[in-house]
Parts: C-alpha cells; sequence; structure tokens
DNA sequence: ATTGATAGATGCAGGATGTATGAAAGATGG
DNA sequence: CCATCTTTCATACATCCTGCATCTATCAAT
C-alpha cells in the first residue's frame, strides 16, 4: 500500500460524500433550488471543504452530472448484454433506444441529466461529456449500421445527435404514452433502411 | 376611446419594457446570470415596478418566454406563406423544419427558448407552452400527412413531439454541421412515408 | 521532532431575491 | 370640483447565498 494511503482516503471520502449529496439533493430539487448549505450538511462537512475540493457549485454540479452519465452508459450496456443473438444492426439500435428509455425512468436522473446540464454548464459542455459515453456508443452503432448497407448513408454523428434528441425527449414523456412514443421511434428507425 | 385609456397605457408600457430589456439580457447572458437590477435598469424602471407586475423573476422569464415563441411561430407562419405551389404533405412538413432551423439561426432565441426555459419554467410548462404555439401546427402537419395516407398511420402527438426535439437538437448543431443535420432530418421524415 | 503541505473549518464581504411600507398618479362618485 | 379609493410605482429592509480569505488541524517527509 502506497503509504500517503490515509490522506488520500481521506480526500475521496470526503469527495464521495459531497458528490453523492449533491446529486441527491440536484436530482430532487433541481440546480437552483439547492443551495450550497444544505449539500454539505446532507453530506457531514462543511462548505470549506466544499470549496477546497470544488472550485464553485457548478463544478460540483459537473462532477454529478459526469459520474451520473458514467452510471447510465454502464446500466445501459450491461441491459444489453442480455439476449442479443443475431440482432442485427436496426435492431441494435432500436434495443439500445428501449435500454435507454428504461434507464431513463428515474425523474431525478432525467432532471439532472436532460433538463438541468444543458442550462447550467451549457450545451457545449454537455455534448462533450456525452461524446465520451452515450453518444459514443450510439455513434458506433449507426456506423456499424451503415457500414453494414442496413440503413441509408447518412452522416453518423449528426444522425446520432438527432436520435439522442429523440430518446431524450421520449424518455420525458408522460409514463401512460410512452408506449406511443416506443412505436413512433421504431417506425422512425425502421424508416431509416435501405 | 375608453375613459381609462392612459392608465391601461401605462400600465402595458411599463411591462413592455421590462419584457422587452429581460429578453434582451436573458438571450445575452443566460437566466441565472441576469439579475433583476439589470433588467429594470435596463428598462428604466425600478424593481418594485417589476414585482408589481411580475410575481417574481421566474415569472418574468415566462413571460419573454410565451412572447418569443409566439413570434418565433409568426416567423416561420410568414416564412411557409411564400410559394407553396402543390407541396404535398411530407414536403410541406420539410418545409416547416426549414423553416424552424431558419428563424431558429438566432443564438439568444436558441438559449432561451431550448436551453433555459425546461430549465427554469420545468419541462411541463414548457411543453404547456409549446402546444399552444408551434407544436400545434407541427401535430396538425403530421396530422394532415396521416390522413392523406402519405406517411405511416402513427399516433400524431407522439410523432410531432420527436420530430420537435429533432428540429430543436439540429437548431444547435454548430454553422458548419448544420446542412448534414438537414440532410439527415430529411431523410428521417422521408423514411416516414409508406 | 521539526518542517512543510494538504484537508478542512470559520468568518466576512458583496450581491441578489422577495416583501413590506410609503408616495404619487389616475379613476370614481357626489 | 373635491374627496376618496384604487392602481402604479419607488424605497427600505430582512434574509439568504455565493465565493474568498484566513485560520486550524492533520498528515507526510526528512
Amino acid at each position: 500500500m502506497d503509504v500517503r494511503r490515509r490522506q488520500e482516503d481521506r480526500r475521496t471520502a470526503t469527495r464521495r460524500a459531497l458528490v453523492a449529496a449533491a446529486r441527491t439533493l440536484f436530482a430532487q430539487k433541481g440546480y437552483a433550488a439547492t443551495s450550497t448549505p444544505e449539500i454539505v450538511k446532507a453530506a457531514g462537512v462543511t462548505r470549506g471543504a466544499l470549496y477546497h475540493h470544488f472550485a464553485d457549485k457548478q463544478a460540483l454540479f459537473a462532477a454529478v452530472v459526469e459520474e451520473e452519465h458514467a452510471v447510465l452508459a454502464l446500466t445501459i450496456h450491461q441491459a444489453a448484454e442480455g439476449g442479443e443473438d443475431e440482432p442485427g444492426p436496426v435492431k441494435a439500435l432500436i434495443r439500445g433506444g428501449e435500454g435507454f428509455l428504461a434507464a431513463m425512468q428515474d425523474e431525478g436522473r432525467r432532471r439532472l441529466l436532460i433538463v438541468d446540464a444543458p442550462a447550467v454548464l451549457g450545451r457545449a459542455a454537455v455534448d462533450e461529456i456525452d461524446a465520451r459515453h452515450g453518444l459514443r456508443t450510439l455513434v458506433e452503432g449507426v456506423g456499424t449500421a451503415i457500414e453494414a448497407g442496413a440503413i441509408k448513408d447518412l452522416p453518423p454523428l449528426p444522425l446520432a445527435h438527432l436520435l439522442s434528441a429523440m430518446f431524450d425527449r421520449a424518455s420525458l414523456a408522460p409514463a401512460d404514452e410512452i408506449n406511443d412514443y416506443r412505436k413512433v421511434m421504431k417506425a422512425l428507425i425502421r424508416g431509416l433502411k435501405k
């Protein structure tokens, strides 16, 4: 073990506590309505610790979003593991969308990633984060579908962005209409077939 | 003329000044970074007037968004007037999308309607506003296309929502990639044909 | 053990929001 | 035409939040 283990532990421990508490509150009440005194109280530390680890409230929010994106990508990936017997590229796209919608059934997660993040961090920053997680696999998905000749030859990145936007909005749909949204999404993707 | 004209005028005058000044600042710097002292200074009134006419800063923002949505819908409608010689329902959808993208070339407008509004007012409130403006005509558009048998038979409202989401995202694309986005949007809509 | 660095706590200054109170202009009724 | 009431707006205040600066304690290294 590294001899400086204890200090490192302490550091990451408070960092984690802060991010965890912030994630809960941001998800519940939104970014603007959550104050840093609230967060540090929930985390069991003081504001001094917060501003020692993060430049400002926005940086803490960015850390929360980053982590949430990571666990989201992981969740979807794990869900996609099961039963992928010869899916075909188009079917894979549809299944990926289903997985996304399932993972997005958490109200707080939607607020965090779709509603608040663009306003707080800016669209560019959110795109940059997304490009490293969910969007990346989506780009790969449409890429293979195009290479396989399964769908029309279109620029992959814009297509991925537009599909991603669609998935985002579908995830925000009222719970009782979500099946209709699923149906329309399937139709839109199938319409891309050659 | 109504005898109580003068008071009514005064009322609407300050209201307009407030909304106009707020629209400029919100569009430039975003909702959170704009303070009410700034707004009233630009409008030439005091904070007392602001809080007499609007419940809070959020209500003023809602008024700005409402108005911006209205002028946006008007702009698109006017642009769609020219040269509609037998377009056909699908072509009309594509043209409507083009009009939307053109009208959305304003950076401040994008920030106002797409980035900030959902975070500040909540997704539900934004949907309610949108349902009375842009989304309404889009629903009609897909409705007639479906009735005409030009595109697949899908639930119109979800379809309109998903198309709207794609248009939103396309409007946020980097200026030099917007042509690619246009191409993909066309392909997605054409893919809806029976 | 001493010295230096890092984590964390406390206190402070500036500014913002929303409200309560007060004044001025306009409408209303005799 | 005057008095009164209502509406519009201005000023002052209380509360809260953010970010920074300063101070303390804990830990690592020699």
